[in-house]
RNA sequence: GCGGAGGUAGCCGAGCCAGGUCAAAGGCGACAGACUCAAGAUCUGUUUCCGCAGGGAUACGCCGGUUCGAAUCCGGCCCUCCGCACCA
C-alpha cells in the first residue's frame, strides 16, 4: 500500500502554488540559510547524486520544523569544458555519447522524434545546459525538496558573470591574484592541456609531474645535455649514453649550443618557447668527442644504448654504474671497461647495487619489471639515508638530500643546468596521442598561500562547526598544504578574466561566494533589466554597505537587495560530498575568509559520504549507474528519501542495492497501512501500555532532535520511524489498541517524519482533516517528566522480569503453568540499603541468614523509584500473555530454599 | 609516496570523543512457533558456547600496555577504503 506518484506529485504542486518554500527575510524569526554545491548540468543525475541533495533537504525541513526560517537554495553549473567538450562530440556524431544521451533522454521524453530534436539542440552548449536545467529542477522537485526555485540562476548568465568579475576584481586588490608559470600534462597533437579524465587509465594508474635536472657536460663546440632525476650523482659518472638511433640536433639553450636528440626537443620547446634548433649533429661526432663532467671535469665519452630513450629528458644522460643498476647492465652489456665507483656511503647493511643485483637475481638488461623495482629501491635508501662520500669535491660530507638540492642550485648558477619535466610514466590520451608534460606561461593564479589568508581561514575553521568533527582537522591541513592555484583557462564556458579578457575564469574559482547570490538575485534581475551589467560598485554596495551614487532609478531594487543580503546572508550550513574537502570546501572557506566579514561567514559544514553502487563506485564503466528519475518513478520519492536517509550514517559510504531497498519498502508499506488503518481517537493516557507508548515516544522525539541537530540522520530517523514502529508493536501486544496509541502522538510524529518522508506526512496530515501544511509546522520540544521516567523504568522491569522467567524456563527444560512471583517488602528494602552502605550492624539479628544470599545477587539489586508490586500487578496480564502461563504476585519476605526476593529483583518460582 | 578515514556478531550498521548500566541499538538474513487449505504478509521467540532456576565462559582486526574494570584510553603490527591540484 505504497503512496503512488499521483500523491506525491499532488504534494509537490501544492507546496509550490502556495509558494511553501519560499522564504522571505523576516525580522522576528531565526533564519537558516542552507547550501549544497549547484549540480553540472552536462547529464542526468544518478542515485549516487541524490545522496548530498536528499540529506541537505532533510536538514532544511528539520530546521524548518523547529521553527527556523529556512532558505534552501539552488543554481546550476556550467562553467568549464565538459558541457562544452560534450557538445562538440555530439555535433561530430559520438555515437557512444550520442547512445548515453539516448538512453538519458527516454526517462524525460515520450517519444522518439522528440529525443532527436533535443539531441539536435546539444549540437549547441547552451542546448545541454538548458536542457539538463530543466530535467534537474524536475528531478529535484519530484524528490520533493524544499528549495526556493524563485532564486535560481547558472553560471552562465550576465548577472551572475558580473558577480565573479566582482569577486575577482576584490581579489586582485587583496593580492590574490598572481601570474608565472606552471607545468601541465599536454597533449601536441590536441594542443590542449590534459586532466585525469583524459588520460587512458588516468583515473586508476595515476600520472604526475616530474622534475627532471638537465645536466650539461661540456663538449668541443657544443655541449651534451643529460637529464637525471638524480644530479647529485654526477660524481659517479662514467660515461654518457645516447640513444643508438633517432636523430640529434644542436639547440639554442639559454645562449648556449646544447645537443639533445630530436624527439626530445619537441618537448622541451613546449616547455621553453625560447629553445631554437640551429643545427643538426651526426651520432658519430658525438661519439667521437670527449665531455667534462661539471665540477669535477673529468673528462667521459658518449657511447650508444638502448636504455636511452631519445623521447625521454634530453634524449641523453649520464652514466652511474656504482648507483644505477640500469647502468651497471648497460656497461656489462656494451662490454664498456667501466668499473662502478661507489660515491655515497650507506649504513651498514643498506641495499646497493651490487647487492640488489644478487638478491634480486637480475642478470641483465631483459629484465626490466625487477631493474626498475631495484631502481626504486636503490634511488629511496639512498635518498633518505646517504651521504655524500669523499670523492664528491666540495659536496663531500653532505646527505645526499642537502647535495642534490645543492647540485642542482650551483648548476643552474654556472648555466650548466636545466629543469625538465617528464611525466611519471609513459602515458597517452583516451584518444592516443602522447601525454607530454608543457609549460603554461604567464599562468594566472589565486595565490592561497598568503600568510595573513591561511590565518583567517584557520580561525575562521576553528570558529565554525563541522558535521561530523573529524574533518575540522583535514580542512586545518587542506589550507595549509594549498599553494597558488591556477584560476583561468584560455578554453571552457564562464567569465573572464576582467583585467586578461583572454582568460576564462575555472570552474572552481567561479564557485567559492556564489551562495551570497541567492539573497540578492531577484532584484539584481530587475536592476539588470533596467540598467544591464551589474558593475562592481553595486557589489561593494550590497555587500559591504559602501557609498553609492548615480543610480537613483534602481534606489528601489538597491534598496530590497542590501536588506535581503543582510538577513540573509552567511550560510548557515555547506552540505557536500567529501571529495570536495580539500578542493572546492577548501576555497570557499579560504574566500569567504578573505572577502567578508567574521559574521558573513560560514557557520557549519556537513560533509556527507559518498555513494557507491553494488559495491563499486558508480560509473558507466561498472554498469551500475541507476537513474535518479527513475528510481523515483519505480519506487516512490519517499522510499529514496527513506534509504538515503537511513541506511547509513551521513558522513559514511552508501551502498545503493536494491535488495535493501525492497527489505526497506516492506517496512514502509507496513507504515503506510499503519496510517491508512487510523481513525482519529482520543490520546488513551491511562493504560500502563498507553503511558509506557508515549513516555517512550517523547524520548523518541527528544532523541531525534538531538541527532538531526549534529547531522546523525540515520540515527534520527532509527528513532523517529524504526523505534517507533516497535514501540507501537510492543504497545499493541500489552494489549493497548492502536488507534488510541497513536491518537496521542500523530500530529507529532508526523511533523518530525515530514522531514523523511514529506509527501506520506503530508497526505495523512490532511485526511485526518488538517488544512495546514505538516511541512511548515512546529515541532514540540517534549520535556521529560517524573512520570515518563517511571514509565519507561517500570515497562524495563516488567520485560526484565519476563526475560528472566523465559529464561528459567528454557535452562530447565521443564514446562511450568504457574509463576509465583514474590516482591521485596519494606524489611527486606531496609536490610538491602543497610547492606548496600555496608552497615551490617543495623539488619535484625533474627535477620543475619539472609546475609549471604543477598550479597550473591547484590549487583543487581536496584531501588527503582516505583511500587514493584504495583508495576507487576499492573502488568500481570501482560506477562501471561508473552509466557503463557498463570502468575500472581504479592509482597512477601519468605524465602524460597534459602533465596529472598530483593528490591528490583523480584523472586520466581515456577511449578 | 604524502595526507585522511576505518576494521564491531551470518550480512549491513550504531556504540568508541566523555572506560563500568555492552553479549553490544536498529535493519536484513536464518531458524522455530502462531495465523493460513497453502504461499506471502503479519505477529511471537531464538540466532557465540555452556547451564535441569534467572548463572557462567569466551568475544568487538592482531599483539602488548594503562586501569579495580577496555569494543571504548595508550603503543606497535596487519588489512581495507578515500583524497592528492587546474578536474567538475
Amino acid at each position: 500500500m505504497r503512496l503512488n506518484s499521483e500523491i506525491e506529485k499532488k504534494w509537490q504542486k501544492l507546496w509550490r502554488e502556495a509558494g511553501a518554500f519560499e522564504p522571505d527575510p523576516d525580522e522576528g524569526r531565526k533564519k537558516f540559510l542552507i547550501t549544497v554545491p549547484y549540480p553540472y548540468t552536462n547529464d542526468s543525475l544518478h542515485v549516487g547524486h541524490g545522496r548530498t541533495y536528499t540529506l541537505a533537504d532533510v536538514v532544511a525541513r528539520f530546521h524548518r520544523i523547529i521553527g527556523e526560517n529556512v532558505l534552501f537554495p539552488m543554481a546550476f553549473h556550467q562553467s568549464g569544458t565538459p558541457i562544452l567538450a560534450f557538445s562538440k562530440r555530439v555535433a561530430s556524431g559520438d555515437s557512444k555519447l550520442i547512445t548515453l544521451y539516448r538512453e538519458h533522454l527516454q526517462e524525460y521524453e515520450a517519444s522518439r522524434e522528440r529525443i532527436d530534436e533535443v539531441l539536435e539542440s546539444f549540437k549547441e552548449p547552451s542546448g545541454i545546459a538548458d536542457y539538463f536545467s530543466e530535467v534537474i529542477i524536475n528531478d529535484f522537485t519530484r524528490l520533493g525538496f524544499s528549495i526556493d526555485w524563485r532564486r535560481r540562476f547558472n553560471t552562465a548568465e550576465p548577472i551572475y558573470q558580473n558577480f565573479v568579475t566582482w569577486q575577482f576584481l576584490k581579489l586582485k586588490e587583496l593580492g590574490m591574484i598572481k601570474q608565472g608559470d606552471y607545468p601541465v600534462l599536454y597533449s601536441a597533437e590536441d594542443e590542449n592541456a590534459v586532466g585525469e579524465d583524459d588520460i587512458k587509465d588516468g583515473d586508476t594508474d595515476k600520472v604526475s609531474i616530474e622534475e627532471l635536472t638537465v645536466v650539461l657536460f661540456s663538449g668541443p663546440d657544443y655541449d651534451l645535455a643529460a637529464a637525471s632525476l638524480r644530479p647529485e650523482t654526477i660524481y659517479g659518472t662514467t660515461n654518457l649514453w645516447i640513444s643508438g638511433n633517432g636523430d640529434y640536433v644542436v639547440v639554442n639553450w639559454g645562449g648556449r649550443r646544447t645537443v639533445v636528440a630530436r624527439e626530445a626537443y619537441e618537448k622541451i620547446k613546449l616547455q621553453e618557447p625560447s629553445v631554437e634548433i640551429i643545427g643538426e649533429i651526426n651520432r658519430a661526432s658525438i661519439l667521437e668527442a670527449r665531455f667534462r663532467v661539471p665540477f669535477s671535469g673529468v673528462e667521459v665519452q658518449a657511447y650508444e644504448s638502448p636504455v636511452v630513450d631519445p623521447s625521454f629528458g634530453t634524449g641523453a644522460v649520464f652514466s652511474v654504474p656504482g648507483h644505477s643498476i640500469m647502468d651497471y647492465f648497460a656497461i656489462r652489456e656494451a662490454g664498456l671497461p667501466f668499473k662502478p665507483v661507489s660515491i655515497i656511503d650507506m649504513p651498514e647493511g643498506s641495499d646497493s647495487v651490487g647487492s640488489l643485483t644478487s638478491s634480486m637475481d637480475i642478470h641483465g638488461l631483459s629484465e626490466s619489471s625487477k631493474l626498475q623495482e631495484a631502481t626504486q629501491i636503490i634511488y629511496k635508501a639512498e635518498y633518505y639515508a646517504g651521504r655524500m662520500n669523499s670523492l664528491n669535491g666540495s659536496y663531500s660530507g653532505m646527505t645526499v638530500r642537502e647535495a642534490r638540492d645543492r647540485i642542482r642550485k650551483d648548476l643552474f648558477e654556472s648555466r650548466l643546468g636545466h629543469s625538465v619535466y617528464e611525466t611519471s610514466r609513459k602515458a597517452e590520451t583516451r584518444g592516443g596521442a602522447r601525454v607530454v608534460v608543457a609549460m603554461l606561461k604567464d599562468q594566472w593564479f589565486i595565490d592561497y598561500s598568503l600568510e595573513w589568508l591561511k590565518k583567517a581561514t584557520h580561525e575562521l575553521v576553528d570558529r565554525m562547526s563541522f558535521f561530523p568533527e573529524i574533518y575540522r582537522k583535514p580542512m586545518h591541513d587542506a589550507i595549509d598544504w594549498l599553494r597558488e592555484r591556477p584560476c583561468a583557462r584560455k578554453r571552457g564556458l564562464g567569465t573572464r578574466l576582467p583585467f586578461d579578457q583572454e582568460w576564462i575564469i575555472e570552474s572552481l574559482s567561479d564557485s567559492t561566494i556564489y551562495m551570497a547570490l541567492y539573497t540578492m538575485i531577484a532584484p539584481l534581475r530587475k536592476i539588470h533589466e533596467k540598467i544591464g551589467d551589474v558593475p562592481p560598485e553595486i557589489f561593494d554596495h550590497v555587500v559591504y554597505g559602501m557609498p553609492l551614487s548615480g543610480y537613483d532609478e534602481v534606489d528601489a531594487e538597491l534598496r530590497e537587495a542590501r536588506l535581503s543580503y543582510s538577513y540573509w546572508y552567511g550560510v548557515d550550513t555547506r552540505i557536500t560530498a567529501v571529495p570536495h574537502l580539500s578542493n572546492h570546501l577548501a576555497f570557499f572557506l579560504i574566500n569567504h575568509a578573505a572577502m567578508f566579514p567574521p559574521d558573513r561567514q560560514p557557520r557549519a559544514i556537513g560533509i556527507s559520504g559518498m555513494a557507491v553502487s553494488k559495491g563499486a563506485k558508480i560509473g558507466k564503466s561498472k554498469g551500475n549507474v541507476v537513474s535518479l528519475i527513475g528510481t523515483c518513478n519505480k519506487y516512490s520519492a519517499d522510499i529514496y528519501r527513506l534509504f538515503m536517509a537511513s541506511s547509513a550514517d551521513f558522513s559514511s559510504v552508501i551502498d545503493w542495492n536494491e535488495d535493501d531497498l525492497a527489505a526497506l519498502m516492506r517496512k514502509y508499506d507496513q507504515f503506510i497501512s499503519i496510517l491508512d488503518a487510523y481513525r482519529s481517537e482520543p490520546g488513551d493516557r491511562g493504560s500502563f501500555a498507553a503511558r509506557w507508548f508515549n513516555a517512550s515516544f517523547k524520548s523518541r522525539i527528544a532523541r531525534f532532535i538531538e541527532a538531526m541537530e549534529e547531522y546523525r540522520i540515520r540515527d534520527a530517523v532509527v528513532s523517529i520511524f524504526f523505534e517507533v514502529l516497535n514501540d507501537l508493536k510492543n504497545a499493541e501486544s500489552m494489549g493497548a489498541p492502536r488507534n488510541s496509541l497513536l491518537g496521542g502522538i500523530m500530529e507529532q510524529w508526523l511533523t518530525a517524519l515530514s522531514c523523511v518522508v514529506p509527501h506520506a506526512a503530508e497526505e495523512y496530515w490532511h485526511r485526518l482533516g488538517n488544512d495546514t501544511f505538516i511541512s511548515l509546522n512546529v515541532l514540540d520540544r517534549p520535556g521529560q517528566e517524573e512520570e515518563d521516567r517511571v514509565a519507561l523504568e517500570s515497562e524495563k522491569y516488567l520485560r526484565k522480569l519476563i526475560e528472566d522467567i523465559r529464561e528459567i524456563m528454557s535452562a530447565t527444560g521443564k514446562s511450568f503453568s504457574r509463576a509465583e512471583v514474590r516482591v521485596a517488602g519494606t524489611e527486606h528494602t531496609e536490610i538491602a540499603r543497610a547492606l548496600m552502605n555496608n552497615n551490617r550492624d543495623s539488619v535484625p539479628a533474627e535477620k543475619k541468614r539472609v546475609v549471604g544470599d543477598f550479597m550473591k545477587v547484590r549487583k543487581s539489586v536496584v531501588f527503582h523509584g516505583f511500587n514493584e508490586l504495583e508495576v507487576i500487578t499492573d502488568g500481570l496480564g501482560i506477562i501471561q500473555n508473552a509466557l503463557g502461563i498463570e502468575v500472581t504476585v504479592s509482597e512477601s519476605e519468605v524465602d524460597v530454599s534459602g533465596r529472598n526476593p530483593w528490591p528490583g529483583r523480584p523472586l520466581v518460582n515456577l511449578s
